[in-house]
DNA sequence: GGTTGTGAATACTTTCACAGCG
DNA sequence: CGCTGTGAAAGTATTCACAACC
């Protein structure tokens, strides 16, 4: 029944579920979710059919019974333990971001290799050395490792998490790192966004959908 | 000739060029190009080949000539101009990160609405008023705009913006901002992104490529 | 009337595989 | 012999369109 979910589908549940998050109404149809998400219905019908979710015709979904059913399907059902290995500028933005928390995240650890850092408190957090990431969470495979930090730093630091157990990194270090197989890498490039907004400027063309 | 570039494609070639960038050796082969960057080979020729690319059979491609079709392609031919709106956490992060000026972009101000921030001083640039928007570059269309704020603010943000000429806009807030369809938007959530890599960890399997 | 659920059609992207050339 | 260039095939994602149902 819940087979295989097309990755595009996860990102835009993920969009779908912030606003069943702000909101009253006991039922919500696929039409209102595509507006505020800026898709469109027959899309939103097909993500949620993957999640075997089932609507009433005439009326929409259950508001209620989607949030859970999403937030199941996004390994929501407890909290999430995240890591954040980088106390610089972006990884103490992170830290401060209030974003994760509302949305399953909880930040259980702030590292950093420099000595400068290790020590001072971010955010609520103590920065801690860069050893500690193998006490950090009992089961780092089902726990997220954020690197924040340079490109230069950011082979050996995916290495570390993975040694330590980690199995799922967000990378933003805007270089790709060489991980074995059994670990999944997201990389989040702000320069590549960036260009790609760039090359549509120098095509001046109109915008598609996304 | 320059007909249209898949956007994912035109995300690699940001990649490529980082790449080529940090590189001496006169000429560069489809397969390093894959190595370095987490493709394969196939995928980087027939990318090239949507610029026009010419390679010569049993060698490469020559790095310089590469460089520069690419700049071009991403629309670099010139320091392209960004505004950051919103100097909170994420917003100072962004104007103090170092990569922007590195890949091609400017930072040619920074904004807030709120009166005990502007005047501050951030990474060189003096924090404007939101009013200053419509004065700060002179062909805004060409310009890009980066809204580093609230989920509240983002859709008045991304109007005042609009109404400055901005037609390009990346979007860190975590919601759809409703535009005309001249203006670009390109969200960037990193909640959403948490939610993708903790998808795959609630179903256990094993990563894909990308 | 309004809205879901979904097969079929379309569009887009990646991979394959091999001829062509230096 | 090595590497490019590319058509054809396979794989993925989105949109259409309409029957089924409340």
């Amino acid at each position: 029944m819940e087979s295989r979910i097309p990755t595009a589908t996860v990102a835009r549940l993920s969009k779908y579920l912030s606003i069943l998050d702000g909101r009253q109404d006991p039922s919500v149809s696929s039409n209102e979710l595509a507006q505020r998400s800026g898709s469109n219905s027959a899309q939103v019908r097909k993500d949620l059919s993957y999640l075997g979710a089932a609507g009433t015709r005439g009326v929409g979904y259950e508001t209620e019974m989607l949030r859970s059913i999403i937030r199941r399907t996004l390994g929501l059902a407890t909290e999430r333990p995240v890591v954040i290995v980088g106390a610089g500028n972006l990884g103490t933005a992170l830290a401060r971001y209030p974003g994760f928390a509302r949305r399953g995240f909880c930040i259980s650890g702030l590292f950093d290799d420099s000595p400068a850092v290790v020590g001072t408190t971010v955010a609520g957090h103590v920065v801690q050395p860069m050893d500690a990431l193998t006490t950090v969470v009992d089961q780092p495979d089902l726990a997220i490792g954020i690197m924040a930090v340079p490109a230069e730093a950011a082979q050996s630091v995916a290495e570390l998490l993975v040694e330590a157990g980690f199995r799922s990194i967000l990378n933003f270090a805007p270089t790709t790192v060489r991980v074995s197989d059994e670990v999944r890498v997201r990389p989040v490039d702000l320069a590549t966004e960036l260009h790609i907004l760039s090359h549509h400027l120098a095509r001046q063309d109109r915008p598609e959908t996304r």
